[in-house]
DNA sequence: GGGCACATGTAAGCTGTTACATGATTAA
DNA sequence: TTAATCATGTAACAGCTTACATGTGCCC
């Protein structure tokens, strides 16, 4: 039960922007929220159904045409604010690199700092990506009420790309300390 | 079968640390790598049992007692290494706080308002728990070969509390600039 | 006319959670 | 002796992913 309202927040709230297909919802969601939300495929259709069932949205244009559009209804966007408006659930944690760095004695450390690396180089890489969606919601302002609380999400994702990255290089460094080079004579 | 294996990663990791009952497992994986990894109550005996089946764990004192305490076998050792040494699997992102303000403009400034402050009162209480276990950790230090790699996944916790910390400082700050104080002569 | 992106859906199967059932041991 | 904690397990269900099935419209 509480989980399915989930799907329904998310496939709302990207109505709630503009009116789309189904197929857009998905792309929307993908590429627009997906930096802190996802779902997967094979949701998002039976819940515009369930959806369009309790007059939340209603779809445009269903006739023979095969693709229609969704529009959100008043009773929808009341239905949205009660989902946001509960409280948040949660998602248990699940953190691959956590897992593996504190197992980190099988690995050795000079495992450990690869995997460190390449956290870091992840994070780096998001924090272009950040930029350019900054600057996209930018040339949109005009446009669109939601901008100021889209930039929201993007600060996050911003400080905690840099988060990632200054806790990486001060690991690394850590075990660095902890390995010392092995004393080459070589130059 | 990708997923099964992250359960067994973290039940063979908590036996690697000592040998344990099922129930201690999932204690342990609950208080120690609860910051960052989660695992519930119903696949824990269900992997031991797997685990046992495989010859990876031995339980020892199953006789009549009830209770058991299983043990590491070398081949448990080497599977571990094997799935700490396998690629990360991403979970995908969810993070209902982000979803909620994404579509913040639903919700209004003040509740938003309030979702920052909540969020950043919680960071403000893990970081006081994450110097609590710093504390414990330093007071084994000299009992347990792992402190160096556990205190590494604790600083992780602490660099992302202060990167939520700041993160919702500023956009607080940002939502009161948006919404000037309704000017009430009182005063 | 061949390929690609758009578009809608379903079904099987896996993962994960929750609640239930049961019993031993220990402390008040 | 009664409650809490330790201990082990199962079964039902909810949620999610993936692959499949199908068709349209457009561009080259």
């Amino acid at each position: 039960m509480a989980r399915t309202r989930q799907t329904e927040t998310a496939v709302l709230g990207a109505l709630s922007v503009m009116p789309m297909t189904g197929y857009a919802v998905r792309e929307a969601i993908r590429d627009v929220l997906g930096h802190f939300w996802s779902e997967s495929f094979g949701q998002i259709y039976p819940a515009l159904s369930a959806l369009e069932r309790q007059g939340h949205v209603d779809r445009e244009g269903k006739e023979r045409t095969g693709s229609s559009v969704f529009v959100i209804t008043p009773s929808g966007e009341g239905r949205l604010r009660e989902l946001l408006a509960a409280p948040i659930q949660p998602a248990p944690p699940r953190n691959g690199l956590l897992l593996r760095l504190f197992f980190g004695r099988q690995l050795g450390p000079e495992v450990c700092q690869s995997l460190l690396e390449n956290a870091k180089a992840d994070a780096e890489r998001r924090l272009t990506e950040f930029k350019a969606i900054r600057n996209q919601i930018a040339a949109d302002e005009a446009t669109t009420a939601d901008h100021l609380y889209w930039l929201l999400t993007v600060s996050a994702g911003e400080h905690g790309a840099r988060s990632v990255i200054s806790w990486a290089e001060e690991s690394i460094a850590t075990l660095l300390e902890q390995t010392p080079l092995p004393v080459d004579a070589h130059e």
